[in-house]
DNA sequence: AGGGCAAACTTGACACTGTAAAGATAACAC
DNA sequence: GTGTTATCTTTACAGTGTCAAGTTTGCCCT
């Protein structure tokens, strides 16, 4: 009917997986200039096919905005991923670790942490919905981070509150940081004051006073 | 020579003040349909000059974007000082009330804070840098949180790790429960939950005893 | 095998954008 | 009044997204 349910089994006609390889210079032109330098033509050109070929791959740019954002995401959750599993494995030494990952990714990143964060709603409903596995069980980001969070959720609360806590910090703190904004210094810089901001985090959870109301 | 100094004084030749007005332009038209309705040529049909006026007053596109995130600053900081103002006077409830302030923004007012932070350094060299009295003494948000953050600075560490501490949960939070994004759920929802996210700054500065509840 | 058929692209066009150069206009200095 | 300068207009051009039509290519079915 509409979508090529295809994409993984059988080969496209002309190019040969086109699709990915539009996402993939939708993300090189993203790294190379930022926002400004997405663009359908540009990415038209660097696949070696016409202007107008995203059209049929893409639903306009809002659709490849939105599947460059999955794409993104996907290897953003990699990233944290990675970052945990090679740090301290300890609950807490692991949280840490995938926050890290967060401001790593970010300041190595930054143009696809702002796809990731910043396509809007209706960039989202652009994007064809047949991604099947795509939020497959360990690899979202926020189930990474839900689960990294789960050992410091006070019982009979709602984990969620603890989740945005840890969330809402790294998040700022990432963008708060990213090269060129408002949070100055080089990388070490950064990384120590990370770590004295996200010191935070240690009275979350059961800390002081365990049996709290 | 270059810029008219006489903004506030003189009356310029045509259209009086066309400045003020296509930043204004600017600025509805941002609230109205977000960042991709903001065009030059909406502003000058705004504002009812040629299409190519505002090219005079900014440098290109990029100054009017770093003249409208000036503006939308200034406003942003209004709201966190009234916020500020009306609340508990305790220093407590004074910080707290400004990052009540912050969301507050961010949920009436998302193109703005978006046109605030989202401002990219090239843009902002496109400024122009003739904004006399702009970071006056307390109208600077920075400004404000820093001096609410001092009574929670604890004596000879650096005063901006409280402060980042603080300006990256409220940042976070703010951006995460922005209309539409990852944080879902009504206004009075999102007001509990950032509550009880915030309350993870009763551990900040002298924590584990303080004198007010 | 061969005819149809749909999907994957191409071509051409249009409206809209930012930007630059050159011309008109009005306020001001003298 | 005359000249000057800043303000704004006009005109033009390259680049963008998007649509409508055409062209090619692989696949399916009889």
């Amino acid at each position: 009917m509409n979508t090529q349910s295809t994409a993984h089994s059988k080969k496209p006609h002309h190019h040969g997986d086109l699709r990915r390889a539009l996402v993939q210079a939708g993300i090189d032109l993203l790294e190379e200039g930022g926002l400004p330098a997405l663009t359908l033509r540009k990415c038209a050109a660097k696949a070696g096919v016409s202007h107008a070929a995203p059209a049929h791959h893409f639903n306009g740019l809002d659709g490849l905005k939105a599947a460059i954002a999955q794409e993104a995401f996907r290897r953003f959750s990699a990233s944290m991923l990675t970052a945990a599993e090679v740090g301290d494995p300890s609950p807490r030494g692991r949280l840490k670790s995938i926050c890290r990952g967060y401001l790593h990714f970010g300041q190595t990143h930054p143009a696809l942490l702002q796809m990731i964060f910043g396509v809007t709603p209706e960039e989202m409903e652009a994007a064809d919905t047949d991604t099947p596995g795509d939020h497959e069980k360990g690899t979202n980001a926020y189930q990474i981070l839900s689960e990294a969070c789960a050992p410091f959720v006070p019982a009979g609360t709602d984990p969620r509150i603890v989740e945005i806590q840890v969330w809402s910090l790294a998040h700022g703190f990432t963008l708060l940081a990213l090269p060129g904004r408002f949070i100055e210094g080089g990388v070490d810089h950064t990384d120590a004051l990370f770590d004295q901001v996200m010191a935070l985090l240690n009275h979350v959870g059961p800390t002081v006073s365990p049996a709290s109301p």
